[in-house]
DNA sequence: TTGTAAGCGTTATCAT
DNA sequence: ATGATAACGCTTACAA
């Protein structure tokens, strides 16, 4: 194991002072151009390799976000989360920040949790990806301190975070209106896990957009329970033991269309024929199944890319109160309506 | 913004010296009763949070894995990917690592560059996730110092670097054997990415049974490009333009499977009845598309962890020699066969 | 068992 | 433009 090369090393090898070296590596237009040139030179013969710890330590940062998603065992939202991450690395990266990964255990996270974390300075920005609650400050300044956190998915600002997400009532009225347009008078919507707040905001977006049409009246509400693949099904089965069944068919999200639609065809039922299923999130099999699936795709990439940017923002004070960032999705219309 | 708490606080209220503090902390065995209950009840009253840039500078570790992984783009690994992490996650938590992420550029990783990592003390094990090929150190003693890097899902012992992926051969084994009973006699491989070696080790695994079992001049192959879906649709194409179709067809990924699928269904063929589809890495998707589709589920959590550990191991010299670890992965029969 | 003191490698503040 | 030097907060021999 070669033994570590250090500013010292350098400096001896110069004959400068460790500080100047220090000066010429990382801000090397306040030194002069002999110097620089001759402290890059010995620095890559030598292989230095600044030693970030040290650098965190003095610094008093660690330029390192933190991102803490929940045991992502539903493997519901697993796929999502691998766009986002692939947004935040890339944004994170031009940044020439790092990106630190932890799992939360339950869906709430608290203030204290977040706080410690950065006390440790283990990272000095926080994100939060698809987290249900947050337990704001509870000690006596409770939110006087803005702190370096953005939640992602879940619209916390009311608890005083920045969140960034979907404008999914957008998604959700393209869904509505596609199908009215498509002859649909009555309908059905698979839900997500109860007690689920976007669970409850997509609901509530379709049936505020079927009252505006005049067919509220005609929404059936399905329990899905967890936003995956068996859940779907098992909201087919009830979907199937209803004597008046609805034409269209609205999910929660696309792993719920897709076990839906599996069983509805297990039945004997076509799609779209009998039944038009249409899902949300984007996911690329989607375009694959048979029929394909309509869905909205939501802008994964882009959402942790700009989560990454207003965390900075966060955190050197571009930006000092609570905002909601909602990203327009796509609505792509396939053969299952 | 709360003052940070540092040791020399709990010193200055406790009376205490910091180096009694810092054993009351670390090494509670190794201070009396006493002191450990003051020091505890001062740090949890004060909120204590150990800086963890100092503890690193000091002991000269970060207790960090780093991750890296290719540019995710091409979404094929991506799913895979995830769950792989989760299981990263899980072990590192328990063993107390931290786990940062970061995405290459190319399929390569070269031996200096992870150095180079390892040399600015972010992390001190890393972990190459579907990594293509590695450049072993160049400088004089190379190999000779063994690195705590391990390769995931690529076999990459043979550059020296202790690996940990599925025994696919087994995998492909139990397809062929089970369209063999199936009555299948005509074949054909859709592959990966060409030159990807992943995809060698299939196709010959495939080639090698069906030849053990005379059938190997029954084998045609269609390339596939990406592991991805629009590959697969791709292939079948190909397929559909053969005169001599074959009734089995063995792809190289589940979403290979799924695209090539999608496609042979919209050509009016029926699966399995005409012909019969088999994948290969257990996407949840695939138990619920129409028809589902059989395919080798690879133990990705249980790999994820086995890395760590593995990684643990290198770091702590208690494995010395590159290694192979292969896990069992499962075989799963559905409608497509 | 507890205290003393010497690092760990950088950065930043002053002088020079 | 460069040099000395004091932090940064923790760990760890070594001494008491």
């Amino acid at each position: 194991m070669a033994k570590r090369v250090t500013l010292a090393d350098l400096a001896e090898q110069t004959g400068l002072n460790i500080s100047t070296i220090s000066r010429a590596l990382s801000r090397p237009d306040r030194v002069s151009t002999e110097t620089r040139r001759l402290v890059e030179k010995v620095a890559s013969q030598l292989g230095y390799a600044t030693n970030i710890a040290a650098r965190n330590l003095s610094r008093g940062t660690s330029d390192t976000i933190l991102v803490l998603a929940p045991s992502f065992e539903g493997q519901a939202i697993s796929p999502v989360f691998t766009q986002i991450l692939l947004g935040v690395c890339e944004e994170a990266k031009s940044l020439g920040l790092n990106v630190m990964l932890q799992q939360c255990l339950g869906q709430t996270v608290s203030a204290s949790d977040v706080i410690r974390h950065l006390q440790t300075g283990v990272a000095d920005s926080v994100l939060l990806v698809a987290v249900e609650n947050w337990l704001p400050p509870t000690d006596g300044h409770a939110g006087e301190t803005i702190l370096p956190v953005v939640s992602i998915f879940r619209d916390l600002t009311a608890s005083g975070l920045t969140s960034v997400m979907t404008q999914e009532a957008d998604g959700y009225v393209a869904i509505v209106d596609h199908l009215v347009a498509r002859g649909h008078r009555q309908f059905a919507f698979v839900s997500g896990p109860e007690g689920m707040h976007h669970e409850q905001v997509r609901y509530n977006a379709v049936r505020h957009r079927l009252s505006q049409l005049g067919l509220d009246r005609k929404l059936v509400r399905l329990e899905g329970g967890p936003f995956d693949m068996p859940s779907g099904q098992k909201a087919a089965e009830s979907f199937l033991a209803l004597k008046n069944r609805p034409s269209a068919v609205i999910c929660c999200s696309d792993a719920l269309a897709l076990g839906f639609m599996h069983a509805i065809l297990d039945s004997g039922l076509r799609v779209p024929d009998d039944v038009a299923i249409a899902g949300f999130d984007g996911m690329d099999y989607t375009a694959f199944t048979t029929p394909s699936l309509t869905t909205v795709i939501q802008p994964t990439l882009e959402i942790g890319r700009v989560a990454v940017q207003v965390l900075t923002d966060l955190h050197n004070g571009r930006i000092t109160t609570p905002r909601l960032v909602a990203l327009a999705p796509s609505f792509v219309i396939r053969q299952s309506t």
